[in-house]
DNA sequence: CTAGGACCTGACGTCGACGTCAGGGTCAAG
DNA sequence: CTTGACCCTGACGTCGACGTCAGGTCCTAG
């Protein structure tokens, strides 16, 4: 696949692709006349390098765990970097979710405070119109 | 409370109050010579401005919804960013769960791949030392 | 053969949440 | 009155993940 293709499917920019490759994220073929050529796995390792940088984590990071993907055997460092990022990511999800209670909490109080109003927009099958 | 004081108790610096300050997020009165005095709900606040920060939104997403914790009374304005937010925040959510996911099959793998190993980094019992 | 769309390599610009340095007041204790 | 910790206001520096522009090459259709 050419770089325009991967991007596009991968809902990427070209420019985040080479970017990629820069910091050893991602490999290509290159043609004779040095155009990056992709394999269809491409796509998908994409993505998972934009849901890890999605959750917090650097390119350096990044670059750490995902030799995990590539072979099935890891050495004893992978495995602990695989194990402590999981570990990160799950106190992400930890804070995020005490977080959006809070904001629960908050839309809770103050539907309390507004007894008359619709509580979603779009939901309120009031007599809004006309 | 001096401003030293709520940065420690917060866990932030002295430097992000003022700049919390600077973009309309924590209010502080003055003493006759310039220096900044908090209310002892000015900690909690930090706090709540803090994990607004670490779910991915911005300064003026915080500004847009911190009005909504001050007054019992909202706009029907703030009630949709609320509710825009919270959405954003699930979103978020939802994707770190993926991610997650994907993170413990990678590992599930690799253990499947390394069957003499040890599972945990400190919790195994068996005879590392002596 | 030619047009124009896709690709290439630099290399500088950006934006947000602060860090940090400079230069100077403030305040409770001794 | 002095010392040292704490506070003040600018204002520039930083770092990461790209955006963007410049100047040139490639390739496929007509």
């Amino acid at each position: 696949m050419r770089i325009g293709e991967v991007a596009a499917e991968a809902g990427v920019s070209v420019r985040a692709l080479r970017y990629y490759e820069e910091q050893g994220l991602l490999d290509a073929e290159r043609t004779a006349s040095g155009q990056r050529r992709y394999p269809p796995g491409a796509v998908d390792r994409v993505r998972f390098i934009q849901s890890l940088y999605a959750a917090g984590l650097g390119s350096k990071a990044v670059l750490r765990i995902l030799p995990c993907m590539d072979r099935g055997v890891l050495t004893d460092d992978m495995y602990e970097r695989l194990l402590a990022e999981r570990a990160r990511v799950q106190a992400q999800l930890d804070d995020l979710t005490a977080t959006r209670d809070k904001l629960d909490d908050v839309i809770r109080l103050s539907e309390a405070h507004r007894p008359g109003r619709a509580h979603h927009a779009g939901a309120d099958a009031c007599a809004t119109a006309s």
